[in-house]
DNA sequence: CAATCGTCCTGCGGGC
DNA sequence: TGCCCGCAGGACGATT
């Protein structure tokens, strides 16, 4: 599932190969994944593409552009159709840039005021430092550890999976209430989610599902500890429960 | 305020 | 063989 290292996988290889190129149409196959704000872009100079939290914002003209990938989002470049083809932005130089959706969960809109439009969004855990990350996770106590890694008003970008092998490697259990975690704890998570990301991003992301790169697969499964692991790096059993309907992996030895 | 659950969506793998 | 079922989960809204 596309996190902050697979999104901004994608948002570099898009940077290298359609910055500069000018849009002269979109076409839309998919009326769920394609906001009907769509109709109305204009042909225009694509002058930018860039990442907020799991958000790609693209620049055309004076256009901003925002796509999700949810689960299984994912363009392709510079190749006709394909399967499950939603959208495409026709290049003037005869090429393209499709996006496709097994799923149907990914959103491709036009938006005319992106500060409303990404203002429930916390800030990026890699522009940040742990004093910040420590004191917005605090300012909830009652909450459980887990489930606001994944709040993307409190810090954005973090999935499901990034999520648990920060935990692991923090060795903080992912039921914890955030009021019984450590300062020092809740920094050393900072500690080791930035180290985790730097490394995916490093590697390309990490495909287990459907994700891919618009070049390939990522390579960071390798790296991973805990998420659909049947062992721990140390060897222990892995457990697995169940937290806001998403799948927890965990290592009751390591993580208290 | 936090947690939980349903919703959206489709491919895939397990079970019989 | 083929079908049914459950699972995968990001975001969001309604409910507990």
């Amino acid at each position: 599932m596309p996190e902050l290292p697979e999104v901004e996988t994608v948002v570099r290889q898009l940077k290298q190969k359609v910055v500069g190129r000018t849009v002269q149409r979109f076409t839309s196959q998919d009326k769920l994944v394609i906001h009907q704000s769509m109709k109305k872009l204009a042909p225009g100079k694509i002058t930018n593409v860039e990442r907020k939290g799991k958000y790609l914002l693209f620049h055309i003209g004076s256009q901003i552009i925002l796509a999700h990938l949810r689960m299984t989002g994912h363009f392709s470049l510079d190749v006709k159709g394909g399967k499950y083809l939603a959208g495409t932005f026709h290049f003037t130089d005869g090429g393209r840039l499709n996006f496709h959706d097994i799923r149907r969960f990914g959103r491709v809109k036009l938006v005319s005021d992106i500060g409303k439009e990404l203002q429930h969004i916390g800030p990026d855990p890699l522009e940040i430092d742990s004093s910040l990350f420590v004191r917005r996770l605090q300012q909830h106590p009652q909450a459980n550890i887990k489930s606001k890694l994944l709040d993307q008003s409190c810090i954005s970008g973090i999935g499901n999976i990034y999520t648990q092998e920060a935990l692991y490697h923090a060795h903080v259990h992912p039921h914890q209430k955030i009021g019984d975690v450590p300062a020092k704890t809740l920094k050393n998570i900072f500690t080791q989610l930035q180290r985790i990301l730097r490394l995916a991003i490093d590697n390309n992301g990490t495909t287990v599902h459907n994700y891919t790169t618009i070049d390939g697969k990522g390579d960071f499964q390798q790296f991973l500890a805990v998420y659909g692991k049947e062992n721990c790096p140390r060897g222990h059993a892995i457990s697995r429960m169940v937290i806001q309907g998403r799948g927890t992996y965990y290592c009751g030895k390591c993580q208290r």
